[in-house]
DNA sequence: CGGTTGCTTTGATCCGGATCAAATTGGAAG
DNA sequence: CTTCCAATTTGATCCGGATCAAAGCAACCG
């Protein structure tokens, strides 16, 4: 369930209301017209919870505007966010109950909502709608196998590294950059939060911080203000991959 | 990419493709007869690499037989497995190339597969085959999910416990059991594939493992077969909420 | 049969990150 | 500009799981 389908942003602008360039010729103007009927927007306070585990959920949508966490916590309170909710990530699961997990806004969100049953209804007639959202929803599950392996292989050091360099890059306000930029930017979430994201402890985080910071491959200018000398430097912390090549 | 969309059996018992009781009565007698034009089935040994990451994958498919792993491997060697791949798993990512992650069969495996082109054609055409295609995906990401919560918090005697109960749930063999039931089964896979699973090296495992005999969890015969004297017990030992309960 | 080979178990020690406990800081309210 | 408080940093210690090292053990093979 939930999500980051991603970019339902619903044309303002007259983009097709599941986005995303590459599809948004195979959009007919009829089903751009249904999708735009069936939305409405919602603001939620910083802290609130959206949708609660557990819950009969009346909508589906997509973040507009801020940041929310997707969470699941054990009985006796250890908590892993699962997702990160940021603008164009859809909410919700279309077809059958949601799973059992939280959306709780971490900043003001705001978020555009269809109603369910008409939203599934029109997944069930419209290929465009269906296969884009299938699109969208495959993206999300390598995202997840690539937290997985973020959870289970790499070190305190290497989770801030990657958890920083994922929010640069999905931080649109940045515009496009490349290798070795300078950046800066607010980090949207809390030390806990980022614990609760990394699984790891909030200490373990401030430490970490800490020592990349001393190490020079950040800048802290307040709690929340971070600014990176040299992306590429910072990438090569995160353990990944990063050639990115792909000879023979 | 991969794994796990589930149930591409191909009806050689004239159930839907895409299977799944809820949406065979959506499926076509056409877009059935489609898809039936195009399967294979192809089987593998074990151990042998199904699919290498970064392959340019000519099928997509599920899996008939066995049981394969998704992994991913870091440079320095730490793997991850991200998937496990039982009978009605789907394989293969339709639409743009499948992402890094190995596909390994743990034991030997018979795919059924489909022609992708073929497959992704279809999936334009068909709101059935899309929409069926969806939900399989979207109960993936729930999993996978809940494998995010299992790697960032649960302690290693969780983690073993839980995959066995996993194992046991999806182990179709065993037909359906409840609460206090007696059961027993072979574990298909080495000590090794479930530290790659749980994010634990191999030796934590066989401890956890021991432990658990000894504790009176589990039985063991030989080192693959497993004995659950009392499946309820064992869940309790997972760390999950198991009253399942949702009051008020 | 005895020997090789690949799992698996068990043992001893180490270390990264958790836990418990203060001290510090920055930002919002007055 | 001060005051206050939640968020963050830093410190000291502990422990679960990793690592290094040696046995068991079952299947296979000559």
């Amino acid at each position: 369930m939930f999500k980051s389908v991603t970019n339902l942003k619903t044309s303002d602008c007259g983009d097709c209301p599941i986005q995303a360039s590459a599809v948004c010729s195979r959009c007919e103007p009829d089903e751009l017209e249904a999708l735009e009927r069936l939305k409405t927007y919602k603001t939620y306070a910083a802290g609130q919870t959206i949708i609660w585990a557990g819950d009969e959920l009346q909508f589906v949508g997509s973040v507009v505007k801020g940041v929310a966490t997707l969470s699941q916590t054990m009985e006796d309170g250890r908590r892993q966010m699962v997702g990160l909710l940021l603008p164009s990530d859809f909410v919700g699961r279309p077809g059958r109950q949601h799973a059992p997990f939280d959306v709780i806004a971490a900043t003001e969100v705001t978020l555009c909502r269809f109603h369910k049953a008409d939203f599934e209804n029109l997944i069930k007639t419209s290929t465009a709608v269906a296969s884009r959202l299938l699109e969208m929803m495959l993206d999300e599950l390598d995202a997840a196998r690539e937290w997985m392996l973020l959870l289970g292989r790499k070190t305190a050091r290497e989770k801030i590294a990657s958890l920083i360099v994922i929010i640069a890059r999905r931080d649109k306000s940045l515009g496009p950059f490349e290798g070795n930029s300078r950046i800066q930017f607010d980090l949207p979430l809390s030390r806990e939060a980022m614990a609760d994201y990394l699984g790891l402890t909030l200490e373990t985080v401030s430490r970490q911080i800490s020592s990349l910071k001393r190490d020079g491959f950040i800048e802290l200018t307040g709690k929340r203000h971070i600014a990176i000398p040299d992306f590429a430097r910072l990438e090569n912390e995160t353990g990944d991959d990063t050639d990115g090549g792909m000879l023979a």
